[in-house]
DNA sequence: ATCGCACACGTTATAGCATAACGCAATTGA
DNA sequence: TCAATTGCGTTATGCTATAACGTGTGCGAT
């Protein structure tokens, strides 16, 4: 599964999001492309189902938006669940992987015969200069 | 951060979700409300965000929708983080805790200096009926 | 070649989720 | 009594996401 070339659309999406210094939603997405002949929501979902699909982008289901896979050129995919700290006050998100957590949730789906497809781990809270 | 007497639409929106046999969203809970009265979003919505704070009800922050806590009488948020197992086929949500789990991602987030609020974590899949 | 298929794309409309802003009533405590 | 707090009801609005339709393009099979 790993990424073909980019269509037009899709190289527009993930520009914008690997620019941005934090997750956009769809729309903040919309609003930046207009400029490039976008106009409709259905443009960017299309292009996000796709990015996603190819592991180059994340969605944080928490705050209903999008970012750019902190490991460019890599397949997100490979490296087992994804795990997310957000900032609630900056907005910046830090991306991490943790082996041992990942272990132990396949356990627990093992146990109870669940057919895990995707496995979200969010972190809200504040970053350290935030904190302060 | 006990939960106090509940007023009545806190009271039936609690109600609605503990007799369903799986999450629901706000506009379910609104319809299956409107004969006792319930006419507007917020008035779910209102009566929601006094049960989350609670810890009474789980929001499901992957498919928008809430549940109520799988241990009734106790005080969910003294049991470290929430995990939850979502079926896609048939909607039943299994919630469990992971004490390893929690140990990690509280390693982690003490390593960033980030302070932790709130996680989430949800994976989504086929339970073992549904699987078969 | 041309037919059929898969896929990306564009557009309009609509569905689904969530909150802002206003005002009223009841409760509580100084 | 007054002020502060909390819950409630209503209207309006905003944000998030998808359905359904049609177009065009590339490409392999016959």
């Amino acid at each position: 599964m790993s990424a073909p070339a980019l269509t037009k659309n899709q190289a527009l999406v993930f520009d914008v999001l690997e620019k941005a210094d934090g997750p956009l939603s769809a729309y903040t997405i919309l609003d930046k492309l207009r400029d490039h002949g976008f106009r409709a929501p259905l443009q960017v979902y299309r292009a996000l189902e796709k990015l996603l699909e190819y592991g180059v982008v994340h969605r944080l289901e928490s705050i209903n938006s999008f970012v750019a896979c902190a490991h460019p050129g890599e397949n997100c995919h490979s490296h087992g669940i994804v795990a997310f700290a957000i900032c609630e006050s900056c907005g910046q998100v830090m991306e991490f992987h943790d082996h041992e957590v990942d272990h132990r949730l396949m356990d627990w789906t093992k146990s109870k015969k669940f057919k895990a497809e995707k496995t979200t781990i969010e972190i809200r809270g504040l970053c350290e200069a935030c904190a302060a």
